[in-house]
This record gives structure tokens, C-alpha cells and sequence, in this order.
DNA sequence: GTCTATAGCTCGATAGAC
DNA sequence: GTCTATCGAGCTATAGAC
């Protein structure tokens, strides 16, 4: 019987599928967050992981889908992750708390997706751009509906739980501009100082 | 005697320098905050306008050029109108109300500028991004200084006056994401709830 | 799964007439 | 100050070999 080998691959050129896809969207993040994501060519992506710009089709569709990947990492990542916190145990502002401290936990793991996210949403199409639009919507809505449960049960100052929520996520989605370090207890340190001054405020009474 | 009358240019050709310029930096800010700064070409700007691309190099000499000056507007002026607040009379507290006022208003009269300037800071050459980081960076820097007299003087909390400094201006700044209206009493509607947030806090004590 | 090669575009910027 | 015309570079995406 002459039954032909199977030719071996060199094994460098061969890679598995998800961890080719996970590899190539944590290097597109970290470029756009660099240089922005119209200024950067599927050319750079590939230098950076050792490959040929064509070959990052076989992965993903268009440039845009790489994006796309990136915007679900910051909007329905926190989404699935974080909201649960909210029908835990406890009081509205023990709850919002630990989703405050879950939030940049998640933000400081996925930093550079968090620049990318948060400021690149134009460029998606108008398809996908609805979609990550709806999670953010979600989650600002589930932290409003708290708000204003803490403030019917007479725990949180009563004020328009729209701009409160508003107010809140901004201050933390900003905080993936200029946060460092790489642990927990490097988010932690931010969370005691925000979480004080959103719970308390900066005047002394 | 034949002397040639002077052929007279159409009226809708002509336009005086300075106040094209300002037409083509609103012009352009608006279409970047909607598309995003990369996405659009200077035919597009042109477009808006009622000119053709080439036209647009005699005031400015590159695209870049006009992005930075939409990011002047939203850096350089801030400095120069809201941070003299910091320097009149009342106590810190005081004077930082005032500003965050200010701030508001400000940002809701320049609102496409913020959201473009606010986001496409990557696509300066290195010379402009210096200036305006060193912009962004001094407002920071007065911020941060009033907090810590407030905190001295026993009228604010103690803690970070760094942290407390960027968590006050990501909240402010992630307004123009969602602001909408044109008048001050428009701003002054957020600030009145963004006041009592920063200020008093969430929690009833 | 990655490669070479390239089609097909679009864009920023310039030259020179008016 | 605006125009027409165009250069040259760079890009996304595809075809087909290996």
C-alpha cells in the first residue's frame, strides 16, 4: 500500500484559530490606541504579530471587523459581567459600589481596548454601531434604575438619576486615559478615591 | 482712451481670510466628529463649504493643520477664559464652582470641537501634541491646586487631589457625549447636577 | 494558514491658469 | 482666492500558489 504521508507544516507557520484571532485583535488594540485606528494599515497589524497583511483575512472579513471585536470587549463584556453585581445582595449604593470597583477592575485588564472603544466608534458600520451602541445604553440604564432606587429608599440624595448615571460612567470610563499598572490593586487604589468622592463629595459638612 | 474696466470677480467667490478660516474649522469639526477624523477627506470639507479641495490649502496647509486648530479651541481657550475664575476672590470651593460653570458652557458652545478634540489627539505630528498635552496638562495642574488649598483650609475632604482633579474633568469633559441644546441655561441645567454630585456626593449623610 | 502579487481605489498635496 | 488637472503614495481587499 502507498498510502502518502501527511506532509508535516513547519510548525512556526501554523498557529490554532482562536488564539491567531485573540492575537491579532490584542495587537490591532494596542496600535489604535497608539496611532488611531485610520491611520493605522492592516499592513502594521500584521508586522506586529510576525505575519503578511493578507493573511489577516483569513481571520477577519475587513479591518473594521477588528474594531468590532475590540468594541464588544469594553460594551458587552462589562455588560455580562458586571451588571449581575447589580441584583446581588445589599443596599443600592453597596451594589453600585461593587460594580464601580468591578468596572475599572475590568477597564485596567483591558486598557487599550478601552481607548479604542470608547473613541473609535464612528468608523464601525451602521450595523454594528447599533449594536455596541444598544450595550452601552443597557448599562447606563441598569445603573440609573439603582440610582433611583437608592433614592427612593431614601439612601441616595435625590437628583435626576439620568445625569447622575451619566456623571458617574464618564468619570470612570475616563479613567482608561491615564491609569497605570497592571493588578487589581493597582485599580483598587482609583477605586477608593472615586468611589469617595462619588459617595461623599469633595466638600466636608 | 481704452483703459479695461477691471473685470469684477463674482461676490460668491470671494471671501475674506480670516473669517474662511473659521468657516472651514467649523465646517471640518463638525464632519469629524460625525465620521471621525481619518475617514474624511479634504473633498469632503471642500464640499461642505461650496469649494473645491485645492482651495482649502490657501488657508490651511495641511489637513493636520485644521485639526489643530480645533484642538486649540478646546485646550488653549479653556485656559485662557476659566482658569482666571481660579485666581479671583472666594474660597476654593467657591472659585472651583465657578469654574466647572464656565467649563460647561464653554464646552456645550464648542461642543463638535470638544468631541473631535477630545478624541482624535493621536493624529497630531509630535510638535502640535506636545502643546496641546502641555495645554490639558496645565489645567490639570490649577485644578489639582485648588483642591489641595480647599483641603489645607479643612473646607474639602482629604484625599488625592491628583485623582480628585481627573475625576472632576472626565466628568465634565464626557459631557459633551451627551449634551445637547445651545443656550447656557441648557449648561447650567448639567451643572447644577454635576455640581451637587462633585460637591455633596451621592450618599445621604 | 500563510504566502506573493496586484487590482482598484482614494487620498493629500502641488502646479499653474484666471 | 478659487479653479482645473494631476501626481504619486498608500490603502483595503482579492486571487491563487503552496
Amino acid at each position: 500500500m502507498t498510502v502518502p504521508e501527511p506532509i508535516p507544516q513547519p510548525a512556526a507557520r501554523r498557529k490554532r484559530t482562536t488564539e491567531r484571532r485573540a492575537e491579532i485583535v490584542r495587537a490591532a488594540a494596542r496600535i489604535f490606541a497608539d496611532q488611531g485606528y485610520a491611520q493605522v494599515g492592516m499592513r502594521d497589524i500584521a508586522d506586529a504579530i510576525g505575519v503578511r497583511g493578507a493573511s489577516l483575512y483569513h481571520h477577519f472579513r475587513s479591518k473594521e471587523e477588528i474594531l468590532y471585536a475590540i468594541c464588544l470587549t469594553v460594551t458587552r463584556e462589562p455588560v455580562e459581567e458586571n451588571l449581575p453585581l447589580l441584583d446581588a445582595a445589599g443596599t443600592p449604593a453597596e451594589r453600585l459600589a461593587e460594580l464601580v470597583r468591578a468596572h475599572v477592575r475590568h477597564l485596567l485588564r483591558r486598557r487599550t481596548e478601552y481607548l479604542v472603544g470608547l473613541h473609535e466608534r464612528a468608523a464601525l458600520t451602521p450595523e454594528h454601531r447599533a449594536e455596541i451602541d444598544g450595550h452601552v445604553r443597557h448599562y447606563h440604564r441598569r445603573v440609573r434604575d439603582v440610582l433611583a432606587a437608592g433614592m427612593r429608599g431614601g439612601e441616595l440624595r435625590e437628583t435626576d438619576p439620568t445625569l447622575a448615571a451619566l456623571g458617574l460612567l464618564d468619570m470612570l470610563n475616563g479613567v482608561s486615559g491615564w491609569i497605570r499598572g497592571e493588578s487589581d490593586a493597582d485599580a483598587d487604589a482609583v477605586v477608593a478615591a472615586h468611589t469617595a468622592l462619588l459617595f461623599d463629595g469633595l466638600r466636608i459638612r
